[in-house]
DNA sequence: CGTCCTATTGATGGGGTTCAAGGCGTGTGG
DNA sequence: CCACACGCCTTGAACCCCATCAATAGGACG
């Protein structure tokens, strides 16, 4: 590490740094942006469906899910957002929320002027770049979140889920080789996967059964890594996890 | 239509018009940009998972499914593309393809140097700005896609698609008031879905019991779309169909 | 006229939901 | 300090939606 953000700044930090060189100066001037901050206690809404996006939700510390609710009351929950992720992915784009934010922890945001955000990106490009890149890399989760719904069976959707967020987690720094915290219920946890409690929860036993993982608290430990992706078929590519391929825009 | 777009350009002409006046020189330079025009046959893969963008690819006539397999051989259609539709949705992250792309019809594509493309936007602000909304929709439809699969019965999936669908041929004009050309075959109907074969089958045919919809050949007519949208919860707010909330991003 | 692809329908079985009840830990107030 | 409540997790039992297997029909095409 050349830079040393502040602690409210290293996840972003850590989520650029595979999309090239940003500038030491660049990130400093992010972490100078005037901002406001917000803390949410679990299941409070951070953002209504609907409401027009006035600011730029930096994610600090904490777990955010975007979520639908259906008139029949359930929810499906789209993406869980980490820290260091960024609502609205496409910071140029600032529509109508189609989903709600949800707090899945306690949460942490830093809100940001729009303008004052854009403005930063047109003399970082760089800076600009990485981002892009960041949105990217939750377009590709949420096109096989779409896979994981429709073409694998419920055990494999649980396995694959710990699996991608403990690659999620690592590039953050918020994992260990081989566990993870999950800080969030299962009720939450279901609504990722679009299972109903019961049978998840029947799920995440078999898995302990065959010795895959291993639970204490909210702990998540793999017990055999290599046999869970191949049980679930996990192929970390949509995760772009090296930046390569990163094509310099004309700069 | 004050601008009169060769017919290769219709689509993306009518696909951007909601997002704000985009001068007519500007697509005329677009028009004018070099490229490559392919033709694919129905079935024919367009490009492999795996591949390193290097090309922006517009299609100009003819659906295309971003695709991905499973071990098993299964498949799962993670988005349908329509004319007017970019590949890759964000011109400026060109990662490697965690899809395949796939001619769901016969195909017509145009290939554009991304140098060329890229530099073109950036003379071109209205422009760059309608294509990060018309991205911006397409991650509204994954959204929506993740919900359909994860909380909706196997009927409400059928007519949701059905009416997303529509709504989006209606933009660019492929569509009339309440009917559409749904030129796909049901196997590839079935692998957006996550259904079987069979099983969406009979759903077909229960919403023309139901008097809901009627089918000849590939056309599809909605007898009650008022009943259909009810039926699966149908809400078009995800298309932004209004360019509303556009902002202009420190231009 | 046979072949191939797509659509359709019947029969059977299983993966996952729903209903129901109990366990466990934690906080809270008497 | 204990009793109780509440949230979350866990497990059993019954049912059902949807997948799978199987067979036929109906073009389109050579």
């Amino acid at each position: 590490m050349d830079f040393d953000p502040s602690a409210a700044f290293a996840p972003l930090h850590y989520r650029l740094q595979p999309y090239g060189g940003i500038a030491r100066e660049d990130l400093r001037r992010l972490n100078d942006l005037p901002y406001t901050q917000m803390e949410f206690a679990v299941g409070r809404r951070i953002a209504p469906r609907g409401r027009q996006l006035d600011r730029i939700y930096l994610i600090i510390s904490g777990w955010v899910g975007q979520s639908r609710y259906l008139m029949s009351g359930t929810r499906q929950i789209v993406h869980v957002l980490l820290p260091g992720d960024i609502v609205p992915a496409n910071v140029f784009a600032l529509r109508k929320l189609d989903h709600e934010l949800e707090a899945l922890t306690h949460v942490v945001i830093r809100l940001f002027d729009p303008e004052d955000f854009v403005n930063l990106l047109q003399t970082a490009p760089e800076l600009n770049m990485a981002l892009w890149w960041a949105a990217e890399q939750q377009y590709s989760i949420l096109r096989e979140s779409i896979v994981r719904l429709g073409r694998r069976s419920s055990i494999e959707r649980v396995a694959h889920l710990f699996l991608e967020l403990h690659r999620r987690l690592l590039i953050i720094r918020q994992a260990k080789e081989e566990s993870f915290m999950l800080p969030m219920t299962q009720e939450a946890f279901r609504d990722v996967l679009g299972l109903s409690l019961v049978h998840m929860n029947r799920m995440l036993r078999q898995l302990e059964k065959q010795k895959l993982i291993e639970r204490k608290d909210t702990t998540i430990q793999f017990r055999n890594r290599q046999e869970l992706s191949r049980l679930c078929d996990f192929d970390p590519a949509h995760l772009h996890l090296n930046g390569e391929g990163a094509w310099g825009g004309g700069k």
